[in-house]
DNA sequence: AGTGCTAGGT
């Protein structure tokens, strides 16, 4: 039996759709030559009697239906089915139509699929079509340069025996897009040496591809050729001609091109305000825009996402919120392409509740839509909204992008969210969504923030070619895990890959340097930054400089960099050398600090505290007293203290004294199984989690269990022993506590981990990572 | 035919 002898009839008509296919359900009764157990009832043609009473409608063409289920397969992307469904039309000797061709070989275009696609070409060419279409072969040849198979492009469009103008087209794009200049101008000369006519579309394929500074001599060569052939009046050329120029930095010559347009449209004022706005310059590309509107040039969504961009690259609430008003007028404000814009604008002038409202009015939000907003939460600390967005969109199938699992990263590591962030990877994974090297940073940045520098360590080897980025982002991981080493080893490594640091490889690279106290490198680092990689060190290197020579004890050092450096000292300048001034006792130096760090922010807590710290620490309570004194005249609160742990995907959180957890008697009893002297407090110096009333000399009996310590103790009771405790806190870990956790992984065992404001601390055996330097 | 918005590291 074979379907070619059956009959055809009206089942496919759109008033009698074919039910669902029921792939199992039809692996029945076929015999003989062809196995059709495959293929879905309603394809196979065996018909029921009900069908066989509508004999009066005309057979369709033999093979109809199967070309049709085949088309089906192909634009579902079932590849696989289809190659199995082809074989099967073959040894049932069905005609397979150019139009399944042309359908399957879409499908492989957009799947990339080459071996899909050498497979349909050969059979092509074993089979029945033995004169191919010109428009068949072309299929082909897009095929072949889609999926990047240049070579077999170049050999089908050498034996086409039916050549177009869109053969051309696509042949000498496919050269130019992979950048194999060189080729497709030989076949711009073999054209011409043919006496064919090149068309525009000729051109526009080839410029569009000479979009790089490097190339624009070549640009200009076409140009003049082009308006040699008689074509230097074409818009779309013109155009794409004015976007090559400003997209290689040639402004002028775009700009003369542009004068002498005669028609241009918004698709051409457009295109060169986007060249503007990439170039960074925004106001002249708000200039055009200026200029369009008094032109009466007509206005459509594209013109307001380009000038939007330009808004927000210049944060101008202002013009941005009458350009708005303009769109309102307009009626644009629903379309996607403008109110997606018109978020992102209003987040990046920091104006989430303008954003939300814009968001609000868009009729059908897109993925991107979706992605502006999820940045915006993150913008403002929401990074659980974020979060949330993104769960609602994925429970409800909604589509994702690689921008928003980036952010989604950036939130997890906010929110310290490990179990998130790395089900978040998995699934990015499954959908092949993790953007190539902006989401493999993130990724990076992400495991190493919840406390899981191996995973971090793993992403980055993962990256084939990490950029200055990524490196960045696996040397800062190192630096805040107290790898200095490994730091400054990953920084030789990029050099040597011929990566170039920038300010912020700088910053992970003193960051380093920092906790672990190499300041005779970190002056290496900061003396060489302008002379030997020609990045010129800012404000926050300087303040890490400061910060590395008070933490060794070098407060003079310190102090004077304050005072020689080519920025005027910030809070953060103070703050450092106040920090080691009270880590080392220098009075002096820290009263200095204090007054001038509590002169830019006379509201600073932690200024006080440090002060504090600095006058007890040295027997001056009296003074210490005063300071207290100021600190409650001015209702200064710090901000309250708290650590938290994951244990099976649920964060616990305490803060300090905290009762209110359900296992709190087992946490306390916990507690007092370690050694008495090791309670906080015992030296009677205010610490980032005390309240000052408690710190007092006088009050010292009066102890409180810090955070941290009430979250060791529940991860001792509640996890396996054989995993690592990991605790984050809020704020800088206090001496007492982390003598404590050193003590408590002596004894227990157990590999502790604590992230403070500052940094990881890995406690094991009774060392910390840190060496005590922090 | 030629055009747009969203993302990484301190």
């Amino acid at each position: 039996m074979s379907w070619i002898h059956v009959q055809h009839h009206m089942a496919l008509s759109p008033s009698n759709p074919p039910p669902p296919p029921r792939l199992a359900a039809a692996a029945t009764t076929n015999s003989k030559s062809a196995n059709f157990s495959q293929i879905p009832s309603w394809v196979s043609l065996k018909r029921t009697s009900s069908s066989s009473s509508v004999k009066t409608t005309p057979p369709l063409q033999q093979g109809r239906v199967e070309n049709l289920h085949l088309v089906s397969l192909s634009k579902q992307a079932k590849l696989k089915e289809a190659r199995v469904f082809l074989e099967q039309m073959d040894e049932a000797g069905v005609y397979v139509t150019p139009h399944s061709y042309e359908s399957l070989l879409e499908t492989c275009r957009n799947l990339r699929s080459l071996s899909d696609g050498i497979y349909i070409h050969d059979r092509m060419r074993r089979r029945t079509v033995k004169n191919p279409s010109g428009f068949l072969e072309n299929c082909v040849l897009r095929m072949y340069c889609d999926c990047g198979s240049l070579v077999d492009a170049q050999t089908v469009f050498d034996e086409m025996a039916d050549r177009n103008l869109g053969s051309w087209v696509v042949i000498m794009s496919a050269y130019a897009e992979a950048g194999f200049l060189d080729q497709s101008f030989r076949l711009l000369s073999d054209m011409l040496g043919l006496g064919i006519k090149p068309t525009s579309m000729i051109y526009t394929g080839l410029l569009k591809y000479l979009v790089n500074p490097s190339l624009v001599e070549i640009g200009r060569q076409l140009h003049s050729h082009v308006i040699r052939s008689g074509l230097g009046s074409n818009v779309a050329i013109n155009t794409a001609i004015c976007n090559m120029y400003v997209k290689c930095g040639w402004f002028e010559g775009a700009k003369l091109v542009f004068d002498q347009m005669d028609e241009k449209d918004s698709v051409a004022w457009t295109g060169l305000m986007v060249g503007y706005t990439q170039a960074g310059k925004p106001e002249d590309a708000l200039d055009l825009f200026v200029k369009m509107v008094m032109e009466g040039v007509e206005l459509d969504q594209y013109v307001f996402s380009i000038v939007l961009k330009a808004c927000a690259g210049l944060e101008d609430l202002n013009l941005g919120r009458q350009i708005h008003s303009y769109i309102v007028k307009l009626g644009l404000e629903t379309d996607v392409s403008v109110g997606t814009p018109l978020v992102d604008f209003y987040v990046k002038c920091v104006n989430f509740e303008s954003a939300c409202r814009a968001f609000e009015r868009i009729s059908e939000p897109s993925d991107v839509s979706w992605s502006a907003m999820i940045c915006g939460y993150s913008q403002i600390g929401k990074f659980d909204e974020s979060v949330k967005i993104f769960k609602s969109l994925r429970n409800n199938s909604l589509i994702l992008n690689s921008f928003i699992y980036t952010s989604i990263f950036q939130a997890c590591s906010a929110l310290a969210d490990f179990n998130l962030g790395a089900q978040a990877h998995a699934d990015a994974v499954k959908r092949s969504l993790i953007s190539h090297l902006y989401g493999h940073s993130a990724l990076v940045s992400m495991y190493s923030k919840c406390g899981r520098l191996d995973y971090a360590t793993q992403a980055f080897e993962s990256i084939a070619a990490p950029d200055t980025v990524a490196w960045t982002a696996i040397i800062s991981g190192n630096a805040h895990h107290g790898n200095a080493s490994e730091a400054l080893r990953l920084f030789r490594r990029m050099q040597d890959r011929g990566v170039r640091p920038n300010v912020v490889t700088f910053v992970a690279v003193l960051t380093a340097c920092s906790h672990s106290g190499l300041v005779v490198e970190a002056k290496n680092y900061m003396d060489s930054m302008h002379s030997q990689y020609g990045v010129d060190p800012t404000i926050d290197h300087y303040n890490s400089m400061i910060d590395i020579y008070s933490r060794a004890g070098l407060l003079q050092e310190a102090f004077e960099l304050i005072k020689s450096m080519p920025f005027d000292p910030d809070k953060t300048s103070w703050k450092c050398l106040l920090g080691g001034c009270w880590t080392h006792k220098n009075l002096e130096l820290g009263e200095i600090g204090a007054a001038n760090l509590l002169q830019l922010d006379p509201e600073d807590t932690a200024g006080y505290v440090l002060l504090f710290n600095l006058y007890a620490s040295t027997g001056k309570w009296e003074e210490a007293a005063g300071v207290r004194k100021t600190m409650t005249e001015k209702n200064l609160k710090k901000e309250l203290s708290c650590s938290w742990i994951t244990v099976k995907g649920k964060v616990h959180r305490f803060i300090v004294g905290d009762k209110h957890h359900p296992q709190t008697k087992e946490i306390y009893s916990k507690l007092e199984e370690f050694d008495q002297t090791l309670m906080n407090n015992e030296n009677g110096l205010l610490t980032e989690e005390d309240d000052v009333s408690y710190t007092f000399p006088e009050r010292k009996q009066q102890l409180v269990v810090h955070s941290e310590r009430l979250a060791m103790a529940f991860g001792l009771i509640s996890t396996p022993t054989n995993t690592p405790i990991i605790i984050f806190k809020n704020l800088r870990a206090c001496k007492d506590c982390h003598e404590f956790a050193k003590h408590l992984s002596d004894i227990t065992g157990r590999r502790i981990v604590v992230r403070d404001a500052c940094r990881f601390h890995h406690f094991q055996s009774g060392q910390c990572s840190c060496n005590d330097y922090w």
